[in-house]
Formats: structure tokens, C-alpha cells, sequence
DNA sequence: GTCAAAATAGGTGTTAGACCCCATATCCCC
DNA sequence: GGGGATATGGGGTCTAACACCTATTTTGAC
């Protein structure tokens, strides 16, 4: 009999894939027993191998990986979630572990990070990755601050979207007041309410922030 | 005596360096002897660990990977460097071989190519991943069109585009001028240039720059 | 060995933007 | 009608960024 436990490995980079699947093989307590290359593979080998745990890659094309985390949940209650994610999501935690996932672990994380996520979320507690876990902790007991920042993207009113597409296309205030038919000191308003709202505090960075949330299309 | 051969892995998130040190390790024949998580870090660690082969992820932070590559293969001609990118960027593929990489794998590569790319290189020839050589071939047969495309790009020297890099990374003079170890007034001359160059005339231009060229990773 | 390009660095300014303060008009919601 | 969010503007200060000038050392090509 083997005790194994089960485990399917959602990530679309192949590289990466297999270096997860070395990790986790050479640890000895886990079994491989699928993997997946986007969210509805994902899904369809959940269904079908019924793992203990999905290694789950949060950035994988066609299909988003909050969605993929509720589907799963939806449809198999009892695999656990690991999220990984090799971006700048940290703002995505709440929203992930609202969905269902019972760990994250970000890209800072190392391989043993990993594989002690994987036995303590197994052992049904939740993981987050020290790195990060302050910023969760201050979100679940502040509730609305992390929350803002969360969902950094959605506290932006419209105006504020309007005036940052043009910051992140490289435009300077004085063109952005003609452009909008403002005064410049409504401009720079904006702009100070868009870093705050981010948490960033130069140009570069809220021109970095608009690509990366891909109000600019390169 | 031990003869397996000594490689240094490049790569900027852990848990993909802990993967793909555990394949290395499980395939036997490898020693990794050094590990960096950028560009610097990464031509200190060859200098000191002395290794057969450096694996170098192209996209990583502070420095670029061309610039990687050619100043590993100036101080230690002798490394054989395999390139490696988790993202889309097939046009730098020639860039990558006339700066002196010895083989090329993109994201699609399963573990078990890299290591066979490994092997080929170390054996003194190159590698390409299979998915991406005719274009390669094209490239090669063509000419002058993929070395034509970017003018203005190409008219950066490698310093410029090193503070490029930084400068699209969010980075201020300052500490740009920290990390380079050079004056202030140098990166001010830098940047300068580069505006100049590219007819760009702000902080968030450049960035916006520095991420349509691919320099900066979202 | 010469020459051009690249990288280095300093001086002296101007200006755009970040960070404070403040106020007003509109709108929607309870 | 009061309160909150939004959009609009103005005051000021201070610093990073930028422009334009100079000059040295290093590097590589011819």
C-alpha cells in the first residue's frame, strides 16, 4: 500500500514544471499523479486523478487563477490549494484564500518553503509565506486597509484610471491638463491620490504599475 | 577525484532555482557549485566558483541578459553559458548568440532538454530548443532584417541600456548610482543619452521604454 | 600610435513633480 | 438635510530630474 500523498502540479512553464516535480519526487513522500499547463487543465485533472493537493501556478494563460481556485473548490472540496505565483501578486492573497486556497507561497519562497507548505496545508492549517504573512495578518485584523489595497486597482475612480493611462503612455501634467481641458494642480491631485492609493511614489512607478496591470498596451 | 561538471544556476525566483537545482543534482553528472539571483550576482559567482557551465535566466532584475552574457564570457571566456527565458523573448535569441551564448532554451523546454542541452554545449556545441531554430535559421539566412529592426534601440551602448534597465525598474539616480558604484552625475550623463537617442524627455517615457523593449519583466 | 567612442565626473542652472496645506461644486445615498 | 465620495482648483516648499557646459580616462578599431 502506499501512503504516498497525491499531488497535481498546475504550471504552464514545462521548465519549471518538471524542476516542481524533481523537488517534490526526490522529497519522498509525494506522488506526482498530474499535471496541467493552464486553468481548465487544471480542473480536468483534478476531476480525474483526485489528488490530496493542487500545486497550483496563479499566472497561467486562459483562464485566471482565482477563477481556477474557485472551480476547483466548487467541484472537489477536499483537494487542497496551494497557490504559487512567480509575479508581484502579494495583492492577490485575501482574494485567493477567499477562494478557497489554504496556502500561497510567492516567488521569494524557496524549494523547502515549498515543501513544508505543501505537509502543513496537507495536515489541513493554512500557509502563507513569511515574507508576506505580515501583510495578511494586518489585513485580516485592519480588515479595510489591506482590503483597499487588495483591490488597489479597483479603489481608483475612473478619472483617476483616465489620468494614469496617460501618465504610464509618458505624457507630463502640463500635456495631461491641456489634453483633459484641467487645471495642472487637478492633474498633480490626481496623481497624489493614485500614488497613494498604490503606495508608489515616483513616475517610473506608476508607469511600471500601468503596464503591469496592462492599461498601457505596448 | 570527482568529475562531474561544476554549474552555476543564474535565476532570480527560488523556487525555480531550487527545481532546477534538484534536476541537476538528480541527473547525476552536475555539481552545482554557485547560485545568483541577478545579473551582478551572477558574473561575481562565476569569477569566484569557477564553474563549466553557467544557466542563466535572461529576465532577470538590475541587469539585462545580453549584457550578462557578454560580460561573463569577457571575464571568463571559457564558461560555456546556456541561456534560459521563461518569456516570450525569441528576438533576442540572435542577440544572445552574438553576445556569446552557447545554447538557448525557452519555456517550453521540458527538464529532461535542458539537461540534454546542457550536454551538448558542455560537449563544445550549441544548442537551440527545437521549437524555436527555424526561426533562428531564418534570422541566420535573412540577415540584415532581425539586425535592422530597432534602430534607435541598437544605438544604445551596453552601460546605457544597463540604466535603462534600473531606470524602467522604478530605480532614482541615487541609487542607481549606489548599485553602478559610479557618480550620480554619470547616471544623470547616462540617462541623458538615452533620452537623447530615443527623443524621449521623462522619467516615465523611458520606463514605459524600457518595458516595451521587453527590458523590464511585469 | 592615433583617433573616435564610451564611460567617467564636475559645475550651474531651471523645472517638473512629490508632498504639504487649503477650498468649492457636484452627486449620490441614507 | 447631512455626510461621503468625486472632481475640481489654488497656495507653498523642497528635491529629483533635466539641460547644457566642461573635461578626464579607458577602450577598441584602424
Amino acid at each position: 500500500m502506499d501512503t504516498k500523498k497525491r499531488i497535481v502540479i498546475a504550471e504552464d512553464h514545462t521548465i519549471v514544471r518538471d524542476g516542481l516535480r524533481s523537488l517534490l519526487i526526490s522529497e519522498g513522500d509525494f506522488n506526482v499523479v498530474g499535471e496541467a499547463e493552464d486553468g481548465m487543465e487544471a480542473i480536468r485533472c483534478v476531476k480525474s486523478s483526485e489528488p490530496d493537493l493542487l500545486l497550483l501556478d496563479l499566472n497561467m494563460p486562459k483562464m485566471d487563477g482565482i477563477s481556477t481556485i474557485k472551480e476547483v473548490k466548487k467541484q472537489a472540496p477536499n483537494v487542497k490549494i496551494l497557490a504559487l505565483t512567480m509575479h508581484k501578486d502579494e495583492e492577490y492573497i485575501l482574494e485567493a484564500f477567499r477562494s478557497g486556497a489554504d496556502g500561497y507561497c510567492i516567488k521569494t519562497s524557496s524549494g523547502e518553503e515549498v515543501l513544508s507548505a505543501i505537509k502543513i496545508v496537507l495536515s489541513g492549517r493554512q500557509f502563507v509565506s513569511p515574507d508576506i504573512s505580515d501583510k495578511v495578518l494586518e489585513g485580516y485584523l485592519e480588515g479595510k486597509k489591506t482590503l483597499k489595497k487588495e483591490s488597489s486597482w479597483d479603489s481608483l475612480t475612473q478619472r483617476e484610471k483616465e489620468v494614469l493611462k496617460l501618465v504610464g503612455e509618458g505624457y507630463q501634467n502640463k500635456y495631461i491638463s491641456d489634453y483633459l481641458c484641467i487645471s495642472i494642480k487637478t492633474v498633480e491631485k490626481h496623481r497624489a491620490n493614485i500614488m497613494e492609493k498604490l503606495d508608489l511614489h515616483n513616475a517610473s512607478a506608476l508607469t511600471a504599475y500601468a503596464f503591469e496591470k496592462g492599461l498601457v498596451v505596448k
